[in-house]
DNA sequence: TATTAAAATTGGTCGGACCACCGGACCACT
DNA sequence: AGTGGTCCGGTGGTCCGACCAATTTTAATA
């Protein structure tokens, strides 16, 4: 408790959110334990208790921590409760990436997006087929907005809301975004990602869900296989320094 | 005595949550919309400002809004940044179940589980299986939270921690709790997920990912038909009313 | 007309006050 | 010994009014 830092931030409260936030991941706030009152807390974090508060607020949409009106604030176990969101933040906990945490994401990833593809195919509008094309024939945008926009488009077009969302994660949390520059620094994989965007078009765009999901999956694949290989040369990259 | 419900306290602030976010799925509020400043919307809602602005932060983990300072809160578009927790609220928007959304989250869950069983056969401990077997064991526990308390197992002993987050989406989302009490009131559907522990429980026991992979999608398949043809004849009498 | 400076608007933080709820201690009665 | 009643301190929930900081709008100026 005694090593929590004052912060000076734009918005304070995320600074807090922040803090705490990484102490419960790290472990060092475990499940159960009872965090000192709002009041202490706000003048250990010199900060006001209205503020502190405002950061209560979003570790509780988190479900990190369970407030107890006239008790207490609790934290939770966020592998029996954490959201979503908080998985690129325990990735990087460590300052680099968690690998198993990166793989698991990855995995959501590939179970998903291949039936994505499919009832893409199946319940795609001429609507969407041009907006997908339009968004893969403009040269004016960045690689990796063009891929995000893309995936968002065949989300969209397969009129399953659910799988929106999901996706939405992948392309919010950053990760994704991340991940595509180390892959697109390679004009092979341009190449290959450029060559999927025609053939997933195409068989949308002719109603083919076996072959859509087909395609995104083999994709998928190469994918994943390029970007791990590339984060582990980093990696011993790192080590060796 | 068992008909008791505990009455749940409502804090001011949850409730100006509820009733934005109802105000933004409905698409009362639009894509882009600015809001209120904050003095006139808590004059409005008859709260203080303080209040209101905890109620802000929670919308803005959601990804339901922007807040910029200087300028004000805009209203988002919640399919491009939604969150996850978003589709509770979304299924039940016009008071009964939106059964699109619904099958969404079906098709998500048949998509992961088995993938989840396939890597929990392979790497899970004998304290894991000492666990399941103690779950499936015991009599003491209502059906629903033995359900979700053996999924849960076999999530953690997959350790793969984006698929225990995943799910704890399902488990604590409310909603799998509320399909398993209409389901599992047929006695039949009992028995046959009784069977399901068993079976799933051997598989991972010996090792057999494939196996358990397979045991865990005809579960769902099957427990997805009853569910979806009890919600198809609960609509059925509705309607006749 | 374009530029710049002041003013207004709006979110962010602050300090202090009071209310609502919980838990434990203590008491009265059985 | 056990039950219920009452009280009190601690803690989260809400409120008030003020000022700070970022942005937008307006007005003054070149």
């Amino acid at each position: 408790m005694a090593t929590l830092n004052p912060l000076q931030k734009t918005r304070l409260h995320e600074g807090i959110v922040a803090q705490l936030q990484e102490k419960i991941l790290s472990g060092e706030f475990r499940d159960g334990d009872k965090l000192p009152p709002e009041r202490d807390l706000a003048e250990s974090l010199n900060v006001n208790r209205s503020t502190l508060r405002e950061a209560f607020k979003k570790l509780e949409m988190l479900d990190l921590v369970e407030i107890r009106h006239g008790d207490g604030v609790y934290v939770k176990d966020y592998l029996e409760s954490g959201n979503l969101e908080l998985l690129p933040a325990l990735m990087r906990s460590g300052g680099g990436y968690d690998v198993a945490i990166l793989k698991g994401l990855l995995d959501l990833r590939r179970l998903i997006l291949p039936d994505v593809a499919y009832q893409s195919a199946l319940n795609r509008t001429a609507e969407d087929l041009a907006e997908m094309e339009r968004i893969i024939r403009d040269g004016g945008i960045s690689l990796n907005d063009r891929d995000m926009m893309l995936y968002r488009l065949i989300a969209r077009a397969s009129r399953n809301i659910p799988f929106v969302i999901v996706l939405n994660f992948f392309n919010n949390s950053g990760l994704v975004a991340e991940l595509l520059t180390l892959y697109f620094a390679d004009p092979n994989n341009i190449k290959r990602t450029t060559r999927f965007y025609d053939e997933i078009f195409e068989a949308i765009r002719d109603r083919k869900p076996d072959r859509s999901k087909k395609i995104m999956y083999d994709l998928l694949i190469f994918a994943e296989g390029k970007t791990i290989k590339i984060l582990n040369e980093q990696l011993n990259k790192d080590g060796m320094k």
